[in-house]
DNA sequence: CGAGAAGTTGAAGCGTGTCAAATGCAGTGG
DNA sequence: CCACTGCATTTGACACGCTTCAACTTCTCG
């Protein structure tokens, strides 16, 4: 989906990687967000008239296309649903604010490992995780486009993480032996996304 | 309002301006957010259990203040009044994303320049700004801790585009004299305001 | 009138970006 | 099976945007 263009369905994701990005005229990327198994894309294309931003497939994926006209019949039908979206919502945009934080107060090695941290509990909270490590098919170019950083200085930082044992990255595949100490070193406090899972009562009941 | 305390009422701005924000352990802070005149502050407190950032007045405000049964009354009474929060949260989230794109890729005069476009736009959209000028009471330092920037660079940024008549800056006032101009050097795209309300259909009827 | 906050300026250092080149690796076609 | 291609990763040297520190000035308000 591209910026500018109308949508009008939403999709989940069953599998695969996908992101939100955004590109300034002159070409420079920001990806904004990361879509694992399991995420909502983008279901305010239903209160948008035209995309202000794009999304693309980092991996091959598999999704869950919902049309308009399935999505409100199911509103209708299940009424927990509209509290369940809320809760994704709200839980979205506190990743986004983290994510603002993340680009202007964080440096390098900060920012690659709360990113690396982000993912990591969030691929463990949906099952997707070994108890230290998890997929990873993100590039550095991915990553330098997601924390602000050129691939060149993500090269250098991930080095100076691997030789501090703080990760291991090999083979699509990311290892981190110490989370605590991968918390730590990026000031990463899990709260924003509210995994506790607090909003429990919230979820969509749709049996 | 502070990170970790939980809220049992939202509010909204009636008159003045505030702020969102996040604070690391070790003292930097960055603001996430500017709410003006008209903005809700945060109505996910009816959803989370604990705020993940905290709150704060720039000038005095007049705030609105709701309380979660009044909330719920209001829901039931008025039912597009849920409508209109979603595209009320539509547009922040946008918003968001709008700011992680500005941290992430622009250097400090476009995005020291995007900023003010994008407050003197909303303030405008409310009927807040003049012709060319609106009220702007954020410091040096405000401006810094929005855009990931030290006071000092926020300072020298801004001499830089009044030397270039981009903006004039006193009294706490902003002049824009040529806001084409301004838009141009911030490669600001007001598209993800979504100000052609565009979402008007969805406006709360409250009468 | 005094004191604290906000704004301003210069000099020096450092974190990141840029440029350029080399290496490794996977897929493709001959 | 190997040469070829394109993409991802890696490394070094150098440049530059921004931060830091420190001082000074100007505002604001009691």
């Amino acid at each position: 989906m591209r910026e500018g263009e109308s949508c009008s369905s939403m999709n989940l994701i069953r599998e695969g990687w996908a992101c939100r990005y955004k590109t300034l005229e002159d070409g420079r990327r920001q990806i904004i967000a990361f879509f694992l198994p399991g995420d909502i894309c983008d279901y305010n294309v239903f209160v948008t008239r035209e995309m202000d931003h794009s999304i693309a497939a980092i991996t091959p994926v598999s999704v869950a296309e919902v049309s308009r006209s399935t999505f409100d019949q199911m509103l209708a039908n299940y009424p927990r649903l509209s509290q369940a979206l809320w809760w994704e919502s709200t839980v979205t945009s506190a990743i986004q604010r983290e994510w603002t934080v993340n680009l202007g107060q964080r440096d390098a090695s900060e920012r690659i490992a709360h990113l690396l941290c982000e993912i990591f509990v969030r691929l463990d909270a949906a099952g997707l995780a070994d108890e230290d490590s998890c997929e990873f098919p993100l590039t550095q170019t991915d990553l330098g486009e997601a924390t602000g950083l050129s691939t060149v200085h993500v090269n250098r930082t991930l080095r100076e993480l691997r030789e501090a044992n703080l990760i291991g990255l090999r083979d699509r595949t990311l290892r981190i032996p110490n989370i605590a100490a991968l918390q730590r070193q990026a000031m990463f406090n899990p709260n924003y996304l509210h995994l506790d899972r607090e909003g429990r009562h919230l979820d969509a009941n749709t049996h």
